[in-house]
DNA sequence: AATTTGCGTAAGTGAATACTTACATATTAT
DNA sequence: ATAATATGTAAGTATTCACTTACGCAAATT
């Protein structure tokens, strides 16, 4: 059972769930209103959401409230990056900028 | 049966493909010798990466050239991007420069 | 105390996925 | 012409996936 990022925001349906918990929290009934599946549908994509970190479960009581995490994204978005230059011609400006940041924020001096 | 580029690159066996042609075209059998995988298994891989626009094949005699085609990830990185906000605090400065960026290369002094 | 609410999970199912081997088809080499 | 090479594709298979219904349990309501 494969468990890892990439294969969690395959889903059409977890990438709306993490939409709709992106910027407010959601109790697992108030989630589940938004689509036509089963409750125990959205439970199930939800545990592999928080499987692979990006959710939460904060208990309130009888609720279950979901909080995204998204920082796991991070992988993706690495990934990605890595052949943005590639396609993405009109950030090359950016590139540059981005580099400047990162080598200001953690490693001054270093590569270039 | 779904095609869309959040599904290619769930799959780790294609996102190394993705990386070996990103730089270089390969042929097929170039491709195949990277993976412990059949050829035929590799042949439908990129079978699916090309239905969804990630690769493109070059015919050369009766060889295949793949090259890479990622101005599809676009799709994935504007998924993220509109998140990035919410994990990636040391980006926060880089998110002005990219608005700063952006607006100035197609909306100039618009929103904000 | 009894009922309702919010949720997790087990078991079952059909479809999709990732592979395999076997075979067909072009192109190139001998 | 024959053989070797590079590839596509069909058919079969085991596993995973996304769902369902049924049930169980704790917290809240009555």
């Amino acid at each position: 059972m494969r468990r890892d990022v990439f294969q969690a925001i395959a889903d059409p349906t977890r990438r709306e769930i993490i939409n709709l918990v992106a910027f407010n929290s959601m109790n697992l009934n108030a989630i589940a209103e938004n689509f036509d599946i089963s409750r125990p549908a959205i439970s199930q994509h939800i545990k592999i959401l928080t499987e692979c970190g990006l959710i939460v479960i904060k208990k309130n009581g009888r609720e279950r409230y979901c909080e995204a995490k998204l920082q796991q994204l991070n992988e993706v978005a690495n990934w990605i990056e890595r052949y943005r230059k590639l396609w993405a011609e009109r950030f090359d400006s950016l590139d540059e900028l981005l580099n400047t940041i990162q080598n200001k924020d953690k490693k001054p001096g270093a590569e270039k």
